[in-house]
DNA sequence: TCATGGTTTAACCAAATGGTTAACAAAAGT
DNA sequence: ACTTTTGTTAACCATTTGGTTAAACCATGA
């Protein structure tokens, strides 16, 4: 049947977040993405009134996905320093998969920190952020942790720029004779592992 | 005198770099440039041919400033971990000067790699980098440390990040009950010098 | 079968934007 | 003085690009 079927809005869905994660929102084009779709650029507008409405839609998801990492931080069956190594984890999991999203997001965030937060209220709501989980661990004495603020930007930082300035880490390796590749990813993983275990102390 | 009177050409940059440092190349927009040279925007082209040109400029200067922090790396006068607690503190000061300088890069080194590598050649030539300074004071047994481009990219991460995404841990920070200021910052730097103590350890 | 309404397209439009031209103004050279 | 070179401008041009329109397509229910 074709009333139902939305496999075109899919496919729009999937092409423009191959373009806006490519390109940002200025830089995509409405063409660009028609083409990868396989459709009519007025279809676009179709579906999605304008180029606005249908980048609120990827950012949105994006973010959610983004934010959804942290869910498992309000698992309270687990110890909570285990959950913050779950928690690094899953976003380094998550950050190679999308390579592309880090970068994506801080630009975009930056370029309309207003949107930023009126989406942070929405994706977020209900779900616990990981600075709130250690202000929350440290107040009811769960963890003992010098500056969680400190700790949590550094945390994210180490896990995130990484990935948001790949190229300049490869070009910087390679030319000094070594390889910012994959395996040098891994040794990331476990020395960030160690950095949670020396900031984070049970009480 | 009018002919060596290039106040003209000054000018321009300065907006070309102001604009560009906000908007990137592609969202920087040559009447922009003009009008906040105060002049017409014909002129622009006829200092600097066109809008890549033009950037090409401001995005050297940039690339030249940003490198030339690592200078102090050859300062032979001065012990080895010495001179990189220096160089982050320098580092540091720069990006809390040039806050939009670290994400300007990162994004048009992400669109235009091979622009980037070129650049880096040129402005890079003579001097030493961070990570090259790195392996040879290992090589030579002056310092040991695990592994130097894991360090590397560590220590600029921890350094570059907070700035590259400071509208968003503004936003989560605020969300939180806390603050991301200058004080944070302050903070930050004594914890990056912990860390450079923590992992370089003289032999 | 044919009228209906959601879906899709080709052609078009208006605005924005990088870049050009031709003319003029100001210095510098002679 | 006057000619040549350099600096500056207003008006214009071509292209790109987001968005619109009117017509065609096509599945479905009467």
């Amino acid at each position: 049947m074709k009333l139902i079927d939305s496999s075109t809005e899919h496919k729009i869905l999937e092409a423009a977040k191959t373009e806006f994660l490519e390109f940002g929102l200025y830089g995509a084009r409405m063409q660009n993405i028609a083409n990868r779709a396989g459709i009519n650029k007025a279809l676009l507008h179709y579906y999605f009134r304008n180029k606005e409405k249908l980048f609120d839609k990827v950012f949105e998801s994006a973010l959610e996905r983004y934010f959804s990492n942290m869910d498992i931080m309000s698992d309270n069956r687990l110890d909570f320093k285990e959950r913050v190594h779950l928690l690094v984890d899953r976003f380094l999991d998550f950050l190679e998969e999308y390579p592309q999203m880090a970068l994506f997001l801080i630009k975009e965030v930056s370029a309309n920190e207003a949107l930023f937060i009126e989406k942070v209220e929405k994706s977020q709501k209900g779900n616990i952020t990981l600075l709130k989980a250690l202000l929350e661990a440290r107040d009811s004495g769960v963890i003992s942790v010098q500056d969680p603020l400190l700790f949590f930007v550094q945390l994210i930082s180490m896990c995130t720029y990484p990935f948001v300035a790949k190229p300049l880490f490869t070009v910087i390796a390679s030319r000094n004779g070594t390889n910012w590749n994959s395996a040098a990813i891994k040794a990331m993983r476990t020395s960030i592992h160690n950095f949670i275990d020396h900031q984070l102390n049970p009480i």
